[in-house]
DNA sequence: CGAGGTGCGTTTGCATACAGTTCTGCGTTT
DNA sequence: AAACGCAGAACTGTATGCAAACGCACCTCG
């Protein structure tokens, strides 16, 4: 595949695939990285460009630009070690994830850090926004009902909310950029997750405590360890059904 | 400037600036971010594309794609809100460098955990090179002899041994993106540097004892308080010479 | 029969051409 | 004289062509 494509070398003229906002090379940066989260791309295969070109119904060029910037972000590894470099989509692995999860957990908790610094007018809504994202979990907890994207979006929306106060713009990139990572090894997680969710909302329940009291030193030590449980939890799963997933 | 350049087209053909290693893309990253934390690109303003290829002698396509990679990591912002982005080199402001330094002070908190997690054997060797370079410093400050540049090199050697030991892939590319914006604020504190590098060389002490007592803690916390010292001395600075420096 | 070399195909990386958009500067009009 | 509008230029973003390099397979030689 992706050999001879004579075919369609000037169909994006006529605007139809580009409908969305913004630049082609952002557009191809997002739906690359969704193909690579949902796992539309097998960990460890590897990425032809021209084939990514012609699904996305652009040109080579904004496509391998945004082949480099997942790259540098961690989605997308090179395979054989210097020049003409191989992209291959990145494994999913134990340690890979623990490391990840560690970072993430230690960005948030300077975020958090800086909540609790905000004056207490600002706090208090925050706090019933995480409550009110928390009880949703936990009904869904107690009920068994929720199915695992309903979980996995509100527990987002709950960090997220974190760093839409706390962080300052370079965090708020960083967290950007490494936050959609972790959701390739939710999926893995998704199966065991429901039987564990009291735990995290107990978890968050913790953090929300600890921007009441303005404690920075609690937030940041409650934030870093939901995500390290996190990484415990999703290592067991790891270990049961082997790395990689069953994609 | 930038405007008819038709000199110097194919000039690249004949692999005369490609003489180093690697790719266009990854020289043309290194050298404009070279340009940059030098000062050669004064933050504020903004970037023409043509006229750094002319610059590096090589076509837009890589310093296109450099450009974008320097955005990602903070090098860069982009003016005008969305779309046709004008990019500029992005400024110094106090506000940043407090982030920046807390962000980097975190980071190297978790690589420091890992070092103190490796077995004695190996960690002695490294306490051993933390404090020849610790050393060093002393010796510096207290003859008040060393260079500014000297200063900073053996002090990034320091930290860059804590990540180099301590850190997983992830981490140390996340470090190596953010590392070397911390010396274009050091360059504006290199002035007022020396006086003060005596408490540097004892908050390395500090870590130093922490790694050889293996307390993950107290490891992480020095690390961090750290960058956190060096931010409040910084911002001390930025007030008294105002924001931006004085290229 | 095995191992090493060579040639071809595929793919990446770079350069350049082209189109769209925005900003600037100048002229005209009130 | 000032303000608005138009025209022109310049810069960014994208597409495509071209060359070199990597990998694989086949062929040949020991």
């Amino acid at each position: 595949m992706a050999t001879a494509k004579s075919k369609k070398p000037a169909a994006a003229k006529n605007g139809k695939a580009k409908a969305e906002h913004g630049t082609s090379l952002i557009t191809a940066f997002r739906e690359i990285r969704e193909l690579i989260v949902h796992g539309r791309l097998s960990p460890g295969t590897w990425i032809l460009e021209a084939d990514l070109a012609e699904r996305l119904n652009m040109s080579r060029t904004p496509v391998r630009g945004a082949i480099h910037w997942l790259q540098r972000e961690g989605y997308v590894l090179e395979h054989r070690n210097v020049s003409k470099s191989r992209m291959i989509v990145a494994p999913l692995t134990k340690e890979d994830a623990n490391e990840l999860y560690r970072i993430i957990g230690s960005l948030e908790g300077i975020a958090g850090r800086g909540v609790t610094q905000l004056p207490e007018g600002q706090r208090k809504p925050i706090t019933t926004q995480l409550r009110a994202l928390n009880e949703r979990l936990s009904h869904i907890a107690s009920g068994q009902s929720g199915h695992p994207g309903e979980i996995f979006e509100i527990d987002r929306d709950f960090h997220r909310l974190i760093i839409k106060y706390g962080a300052g713009p370079r965090l708020t990139t960083l967290h950007g950029g490494i936050e959609p990572q972790t959701e390739r090894y939710w999926r893995l997680y998704a199966s065991s997750i429901i039987k564990d969710l009291h735990t995290s909302v107990q978890e968050h329940e913790t953090i929300i405590r600890a921007v009441e009291s303005g404690d920075s030193d609690a937030v940041d030590t409650a934030l870093q360890a939901n995500w390290l449980r996190g990484a415990d939890r999703l290592g067991h799963v790891i270990d049961i059904f082997g790395e990689r997933g069953s994609w």
